[in-house]
DNA sequence: CTTGACTCCGTACTAAGGTACGGCATGTAG
DNA sequence: CTACATGCCGTACCTTAGTACGGAGTCAAG
């Protein structure tokens, strides 16, 4: 029992922050001390650590753009997009439009190769041995990347 | 000066087959000794590998789905859509449907930050202080994730 | 034939992103 | 009140994905 602050809302402390956000609790130890996310402090009450559910969010959102190829490092990057209140709005807004950018590239990208997946896909019989199923050749095909012929005369580049 | 020599142009070695990559040689090195890409043998003549167009094309698609979220665990899963001849299209094309599935998550996780990006752009007046440009309470919104609380009294309690 | 750049191979080290561990403090249940 | 789970904190360790290094061997030019 609780004397003093006693909302029935069993403060969230770290292990409930951990498993509402689908991380280890060492995890978020992890990020506090990157800096990644802020570390509450301890009531002066004493007690345990109560973590507040924008911090969770932002839990979810540092895997969520993790997951899709962004380090930690770039994900702080996004983060200070919204956490530096004295950086003004036009500068922020330029490397939003950057990140932005990142992102658009990475769609495209992965657009190539589902492309290509669905190819691959479509192209299969159905049954039966393959042999000319490639992904790469396809996903070459679809994305490009300075790619060379098979049997190409390949001269150049001496050293 | 080299030798006028048409049916022969001076092998691809490992150092010009990671320029024309663009990635190091031992980085080729590290892949072949992962097994995600095959090591040509030296020719029985003595002398240096000679890397194919084929094999160059494999590595550039590795880097790509890398940057794209891709661990080379599931790189090599994508890979083996390809590489085994033995496997009957049917398993292949279940595969390749999977994996296809989980790159148009991808894609549209990142059409989620996107988005969010797109708004705190919006939202920005230009110039000013901010303050109130959260990417991540705009992400939260646009994509969600895990929105169950258990009878969440916090709104807005410490900052 | 010598030089120098490059290959080959093994082992070792690094960096990022966590994970685990040990010891003590502190809330909650029985 | 006592047990026990969980919090707190520091340090150590692990996995993934490379990088670097050292001492050979090899090729191509000068």
């Amino acid at each position: 029992m609780r004397s003093q602050n006693s909302t029935r809302s069993t403060a969230t402390t770290i292990g409930k922050a951990a498993k509402l956000a689908g991380v280890g609790v060492e995890t978020i130890r992890f990020y506090e001390r990157r800096g990644l996310i802020p570390q509450p402090l301890k009531p002066a009450s004493g007690g345990f650590r109560d973590y507040p559910p924008d911090t969770l969010a932002q839990i979810r959102f540092i895997r969520e753009a993790q997951e899709l190829g962004f380090s930690l490092a770039e994900v702080q990057d996004l983060l200070t997009l919204r956490a530096d209140p004295k950086a003004d709005c036009a500068q922020v807004q330029r490397r939003a439009e950057a990140k932005l950018a990142e992102v658009r590239n990475k769609i495209e990208r992965l657009q190539g190769i589902g492309t290509a997946l669905e190819r691959l896909i479509a192209a299969c019989p159905g049954k039966g041995a393959l042999g000319a199923c490639s992904i790469i050749e396809t996903l070459v095909a679809a994305t490009d990347g300075t790619s060379g012929q098979p049997n190409a005369d390949h001269k150049e580049n001496a050293r």
